[in-house]
DNA sequence: GCGTAACAATGACTTAGGTCAACGTATCTC
DNA sequence: GAGATACGTTGACCTAAGTCATTGTTACGC
């Protein structure tokens, strides 16, 4: 196994503006850090809050597997609306593409942890068999996801949307019980962004779930669900 | 091959609800049709209009591929708001799910003809190399349109997502040139429910292109994309 | 060819969710 | 510990899109 490389963890950018693009991009790094003595060659990396792990329409080489931290894949559209298709948690593997373009960013919610795999595309042989049927059962499970997502979006109201959020959460976080805590790893525009609102919607659908004893607010980044079911009947 | 099931062609229904369910399903009409003599069984297949292919939370048996007529994806909530993820067309497969159940159902829009590959899953080691490809490299390209209809609907407004719909129409049926004319298969209110509007939004953003002067509407289902490059543009 | 039923267009009005703005709070740097 | 900066909440107001209602159009079955 190699060392992390040290590019990554960002020099300690504090406060960069939501969408960050230094662009050091990960082919350097890769370059930098070893021959491709490694053939299913893998490289652990980290990332500072807000750096981009690829962007959209940049040349796909790689797949990540996340170790730790949150990430986040979005879309853009040229006057800057955004839409994220999907929040990954640690054991997501993502970045596999069909052409050799990514079709969407990848960004580090907080600090990340990634695996790096050299990816040669479906085209070649590369791929075992076993890694196909892998990678096609979670490209499968992610269209699955997607698919419930286009619903919230499609037809969900604002209030449906949160609910459906938090819950989604505790279902991944693996409690969906009462008295589940969630630590939520972004902050409200990316939520917003996540659900098709905008961050003033959601910070007042927090304010609605919490006044009707649904959630306890710990903190803006901390939900106490206190009434797990009636999170699921609103989430419809 | 097998002779088509008369089961199909409904016996001449012709004002159905939108979302009908008659529900005299695949398996019995496989089983009717011929023992297990085949190893990929294919069963060639006909519905009609409104017809159920398959409904969600119904067993997974079969993957189809559409031979002709348009296919829509959807999933309803309890109160009826529906939301169609995806409308197929000649070429296309789907069927094929992650678990044993199907997490969406799928009608046919008008007559259709499939053919119907029986499909142990992805746990048996049924499937062949290049099959478990094909399906990979399906399903990725299903993933990235879907994840395109997420920015459309989490962010478009309603002429955007109107001209992004004809767009996509003129795409996949290959001409996406000046003078385009497209045949919709599909009434107002199934557009709608693919494009997050009501039926009333989608009639009214057809009546502004056709105002602008990017399209024609020859009849309600038939659409003559005047200014392609003002579609695009529109479109976002 | 007439009647019926699905499909479509359009107008009047309402409302869910966005916009704009002000204020509050937590955290990091120096 | 003061200032700066990101993040979050809340209120007043506005508008994009939905709802409700009416009328027009098309196509099929008898």
């Amino acid at each position: 196994m190699l060392t992390p490389t040290p590019v990554a963890e960002l020099p300690r950018i504090k406060h960069q503006p939501p969408i960050a693009a230094p662009s050091e991009k990960l082919a350097q790094r890769i370059a930098t850090s070893e021959p491709e003595a490694f053939p299913p060659a893998s490289v652990p990396m980290n990332f500072g809050r807000n750096a981009e792990i690829y962007a959209e329409d940049e040349t796909a080489g790689y797949v990540y597997k996340l170790v730790s931290g949150v990430v986040r894949i979005s879309k853009l559209l040229p006057d800057g609306r955004r839409q994220i298709s999907a929040f990954h948690l640690p054991g997501d593997m993502f970045g596999f593409e069909v052409g050799d373009l990514h079709h969407a960013s990848a960004e580090a919610v907080g600090s990340v942890k990634v695996i790096a795999f050299k990816w040669h595309s479906l085209s070649s042989a590369t791929a075992s068999n076993a890694l196909v049927h892998e990678l096609l059962n979670r490209t499968m499970i992610g269209l699955r996801q997607t698919q419930d997502h286009l619903l919230l979006l499609g037809r969900k109201n604002e209030l449906e949307r949160l609910a459906a959020f938090l819950l989604e959460l505790a279902e991944r976080s693996g409690q969906d019980s009462q008295d589940t805590v969630l630590d939520l790893a972004m902050p409200r525009h990316d939520i917003a962004d996540y659900l098709g609102l905008t961050l003033e919607t959601v910070s007042r659908m927090f304010a609605e779930l919490k006044a009707a004893g649904t959630i306890l607010l710990e903190s803006a980044r901390r939900v106490h669900v206190v009434d797990m079911e009636k999170l699921k009947a609103i989430a419809a």
